[in-house]
Formats: C-alpha cells, sequence, structure tokens
DNA sequence: ACTCTGTAGGAAAGTGTTTTCCCGATGCGG
DNA sequence: CCGCATCGGGAAAACACTTTCCTACAGAGT
C-alpha cells in the first residue's frame, strides 16, 4: 500500500528475500525454471500482499499485449452484437482482453481505432462491416491495416473483401441467387427489392445476385421497383413507404437485410397490408434476436456467432503466412411464414 | 524502421535536433509551452516519420490509461448491447477506448475482468447486470470493487445496487407495480407470472412489485401461476411450455422481461394459443429490436442506452466524493396490442 | 550594473516489468 | 581429481515514455 494502493513485484520480492528477476521468473514462469523453496516463498508473498501485475509495464517490457480489437459499425444491432459474442468468446478462450470500437458508420473512425489499437500494440483485430466502393478509404483502411501487421499485429474481417488481411466472408451474391430461386419455385413473377445503400458492397452483392437470378430466369425488375436506403430498421421502414408511394405490383418484396426487413414488414403493417397474402416478404442474415418476429422471416441464414468465431481464430492464429486466407461462407435458405404461394 | 518497425519518440527528437523532453512535451502539448521553432519541427519530424505514441508506455509514466471497461452478461443479448452502445458512446466522446468483458453470467467471471481491468489501470469500469442473493459473490465482488476504486478507479454499476459504486437502477419494484394497475384497469383479474430465476435481485423486484400490486387489489396469485425459469428467450419459451403444461385459468401472463417474453409468446404460438385474444402477454424492459414483434409488446420502458450513458458519465465524472451516487430511473408503462381486454 | 524573476530547453530519474548477462555452485564424465 | 557444462540466482540493462530538477538566458526592476 505504500505507492498509492499498488504493489509492485519489486515489494514482493523484497517480501520473499529474493531479487526481482527472480520473482519475475516464479509469477509469469516461462523459460528458467526457479528453485522449489523459492518459488513457494514468491507466491506466497504475492498471494499475501494481494500482487497484479502492472498490465503495462509487461507490454511495455514484452512488447506485446494481451489486448485484440474489435471494430464494428454499431454494437446495438444485433448484427454486429452477434459477431461480437462470437469474437468474444474465443479471445476470452485464449485469456485475452478485447477492445470494443464503435464507427457509428463512419469510415475515417476505422482508421483512428486501428491506429489507437496499434499505439496499444494490440494482438489482433477483427474488423466487421462492410466495404463502399469508394476505393480511396478503402486504399486508407488497407494502408492502417499494413501498417498494423508490420508491428506484428494479425488483422481479420468479417464481410469486406479487398483488404490485405484474412476475410471471413459470406458469399451474399449465392445467397441472393439462391432465394431468388426459391422465390420464383414458389410462384413469383413480379419483385420488388429494397436494397440498402447504394455504395455498400454488402447490399450490391445481395441486390445483384437476386437480380442476376431474376434476369436468368426472364423476370424483368423495374427500376421503379428498386428502392436505396439507409441499412437500418428505419431504412427499411421509410423505404417501404416510398416504395408503397410510388406504388407497385409486385407480389414479393425481398428486403437485403433482417434489420431493414423488420422496418419494412413495420411500414406494410402501418399501411394496412397483409404478409404474406398482400406481399411476401424475405430477407437475409437471420438474425437470432429476430427470429421470433410474426410472421416468421424468410430469410438466408449466416451463422454470425460462428463467423465472429472463425474471424478472432484467423486473428489469432499463428500461421504465419503472408498469403490472407479467405473464408468464405455459404448461406442457408430458410423458407418461413413472410412468404407465400402469390395469390394474384 | 529501425527496431521492429517501430518509431519511437526517442527517434523524432533525434530526427527533429531536439531532446526527448522537448518532443514529449510538444506532443501531449500538456503543462509547459515550447517555442514556435521547435514546436514545428517536432510535430513535422512525428508526422514525417509517422510517429505513434507507445500507449503502455504512456500508461506506465503517466499511471493512469485511456481504458475503460465494460463488463455484460452477454453481448448478443439486446439488453446490453442496448447499454454497451450508451456506454460506447460517452467513452468515445472522452477519447477513452472501452474493453468489453463478457461474463456468461459467471459471478466469479466478474472478478476476473475487475482485477484484469486493474491490472489493466482502467481509468473506471461500467459493470451491467444484476446482482443475485448470493451475499458471498456479492460481498466478493464488492472487495474487488474497492480494491479498483483504491487504485484510483472509478465503478459504477446498472442495475446492481449494494455495492460499493455509483448506481444507475431502474425502480424494477415501482414499474411492475404500475403495469399491474394498468392491467387490473384493462380488467384482468387472473394473472400468470413468468418470473425468472428465483436468486436474480431484478426478477424478484419485477415479481414482488406486480405481486404486491395484485395483493393490494385483492387478487389472489396461486403458486402454480408461477413459473420461475432462465432469463433468456429459450428460458421464457421452456417456462411457458411448463405453465401450459399445468394447466392456468389466467387471462394475462406478465413476463419479468421481454426477452423472455419474446420466448412466451412464441411458445404460447405454437401451441395454438392466439395473443391476446386467448392471453394477455405484458413484458419489461422495451427492448428496442423487439418492438416491432407482433402483436406489439406491452411492457415497461426503460431508457437502456440512456441509462449506460448515465453510468458511463457516473464513471468517468471527476466529481471525488466518496458517496456512492444513486441514479434511479423510473419505467413508463406501455401498453400495446399484446394486452387487452379480457374475455372471459 | 546587478540582482531577480520567469522561461525555454535538456539531462536524468522514475514507471514496473522482462531478459540478458554474469557468477558461483553443483554434478559428471574423463 | 580436474575441467566442463549446467543450473539456480542476482545485478543491471532494456522497454518508451513522463516529469522533475537543473541550467542558461533574456528582460525587468532598482
Amino acid at each position: 500500500m505504500a505507492s498509492g494502493g499498488y504493489v509492485t513485484l519489486d515489494q514482493v520480492a523484497q517480501h520473499a528475500g529474493v531479487s526481482l528477476a527472480t520473482a519475475s521468473r516464479v509469477l509469469n514462469g516461462s523459460t528458467r525454471q526457479v528453485g522449489e523453496k523459492l518459488r513457494r516463498r514468491v507466491t506466497a508473498s504475492a498471494h499475501e500482499l494481494g500482487y497484479l501485475p502492472n498490465a503495462s509495464a509487461q507490454t511495455l517490457a514484452r512488447n506485446t499485449s494481451t489486448l485484440v480489437g474489435l471494430i464494428v459499425h454499431d454494437i446495438a444491432d444485433p448484427y454486429f452484437s452477434s459477431i461480437a459474442a462470437g469474437v468474444a468468446r474465443i479471445a476470452e478462450d485464449h485469456g485475452l482482453v478485447v477492445v470494443l470500437g464503435t464507427t457509428g458508420r463512419t469510415p475515417q473512425r476505422e482508421n483512428e481505432l486501428l491506429s489507437m489499437l496499434r499505439a496499444h500494440r494490440a494482438r489482433a483485430v477483427v474488423l466487421a462491416g462492410s466495404r463502399t466502393i469508394d476505393d480511396s478509404t478503402t486504399r486508407r483502411l488497407g494502408e492502417e491495416i499494413r501498417m498494423f501487421t508490420k508491428q506484428g499485429g494479425r488483422v481479420a474481417c468479417v464481410s469486406q473483401e479487398g483488404l490485405p488481411a484474412d476475410t471471413v466472408v459470406p458469399d451474399n451474391r449465392a445467397g441472393a441467387t439462391e432465394l431468388a430461386h426459391r422465390l420464383i419455385a414458389q410462384g413469383h413473377r413480379r419483385f420488388a427489392i429494397l436494397a440498402g445503400p447504394t455504395d455498400l458492397y454488402t447490399a450490391r452483392d445481395r441486390l445483384d445476385g437476386f437480380h442476376s437470378a431474376l434476369h436468368a430466369a426472364g423476370i424483368e425488375l423495374a427500376p421503379h421497383n428498386v428502392m436505396h436506403g439507409a441499412f437500418t430498421r428505419d431504412g427499411g421502414y421509410e423505404s417501404t413507404r416510398r416504395l408503397l408511394a410510388a406504388g407497385t405490383d409486385a407480389t414479393c418484396l425481398f428486403v437485403v437485410n433482417d434489420v431493414m426487413a423488420t422496418g419494412a414488414m413495420a411500414a406494410l403493417r402501418d399501411a394496412g397490408l397483409r404478409v404474406p397474402e398482400d406481399l411476401s416478404v424475405a430477407g437475409f442474415d437471420d438474425i437470432p434476436t429476430l427470429r421470433d418476429l410474426t410472421p416468421a422471416l424468410t430469410t438466408v441464414r449466416l451463422p454470425l456467432e460462428w463467423m465472429g468465431e472463425t474471424a478472432a481464430r484467423l486473428a489469432l492464429s499463428e500461421d504465419n503466412s503472408d498469403a490472407p486466407q479467405t473464408v468464405e461462407v455459404a448461406g442457408e435458405v430458410v423458407l418461413r411464414e413472410s412468404t407465400a404461394v402469390p395469390t394474384s
């Protein structure tokens, strides 16, 4: 309790009557052995004094920390919190601490957070989100990632290809294509799409996959049946309002993610339309928290928590092959009550 | 790039032709002034070399870090992720980094995480969760908290009273009481309750508040109409199954949190019962993500994100009065479609 | 002119670990 | 019985900063 409430290794060493070096060797038990007697004395003293190593000092001396970063857009979004849960689990298994950074969907903030983590000598970072088509921000982020890896850290991304890092990426295109096939098989011929932001790859890929399946089936998709909007619940609500205001003849509405689809269903309900009787609705992601919506949402299931785990594992693997690995995960179409055979 | 990819303050100082001290003073610009010329030279060199301060070294030298801890049971639970979002926002506003720890509802893990944060010299910690009636774990946690504050950190709790720390606590009892009044006013006389875990104060208080309101209104609550179970979606589902299996004459089911209520509604649906026609259902919390359930859930609204923000603000306030502050937040009853006038 | 004060800059002493040397003792084969 | 490697232990040098203390100097007051 001498200097401000801390007990240092020095004090432990003195209390045990050994040198600083010996105390250090006992209390993190690496490379070298220390005799049974002294070992006992040291552990006893450490326990008695309530010694707790100073993590910063250790990080400084070892030049490697026990921190692993996690960067998401918005932790309250269940998509990200599911991934976060997976990352947290793996980090914990490794005895590491996760540092949570939220960007609020500001690209520049990703860079700031990454350099903050670099300053902390974080061992690894999991970057969840989605790239936009803005090449310059992607390039800057890539640069930041390179600096991070240069300092001995590893980076893994979820759902963002094209960066110099390991990646776990859902096959958005194939998932959307498969979903389209199933909906066509159900009898739908006239579709509308809530396509999310125009500049987000995740949204674009899902749109493209769906669109190309329609095209292959000889189904036209009128431009006025494609609505862009924010990638959030409220974005879905608002996009739906616009779609309805403009008028649509679709029997099925594909929404590029579940969170937006939730807003869409709310908007349809508010507009007095029944799902699926008046309009079928399908989403993407299969967010666990949203599985209890009624009608239950037809969607493409992604193993979000597993994706977080996998990204964390990649980021923490010792594998030093510099070629970035990519793990592609397939989505599984889950037909539920929100889509039905069209009546008209 | 000399030693392993880092550029140190030393290198910046040499490059700028000044002393280490001067470089330090320029690059964190506190207490002392340094002349315009040198200041320019240093910043220029720092920029040119791509200098990034070593956070561990700074923490060590300053004996205070930029870390703030956040301890939750499960980040995938929307209750906690909402709180987390609030904490993250405030931490970010203060230029701090949040360290996320998840306990998986293991009390002991809270202590581990807290001491980990102590080892990192974290500035503050927000502890979200709920105390159980197990006094010994509470006492141990209190002890750990005291050690943390002794080292100059601050701790704020969400929803856990009786700890030596600032607290943001919803008035669970009053909220449940008010909810009961409203449901009674709606015409309900026979209730069932999914009461959650027996040992969790949050669950107990809500049960008690509801129960005492019934009692005051002269309404009996038969023991077989109170089901205990896990504080999760699946716990709600399973509790409901048991309730139905045992048979109930209730017209209204009060579930002590929204996440459980979600499971309850699913179980009722699976059992062919309609909400609210066959049975009204009410929850507690008003989880944002669950507001789009149908029928929309009658519940008691808690400003979760605000609670997280407030806890973070308390934990980061400079106010050094050692008397722990308590901020009590009232819940607001929100009647929605899941409860209706009973027909039988 | 001479002290006095305030200020800009640098040298060096922490900050709490880890780790590299170095040293003495012990065990062992030749 | 003597070198020789090994092994347990300690002194001290990093690690990358912050901060105290000291010095030189410029301007001001008498």
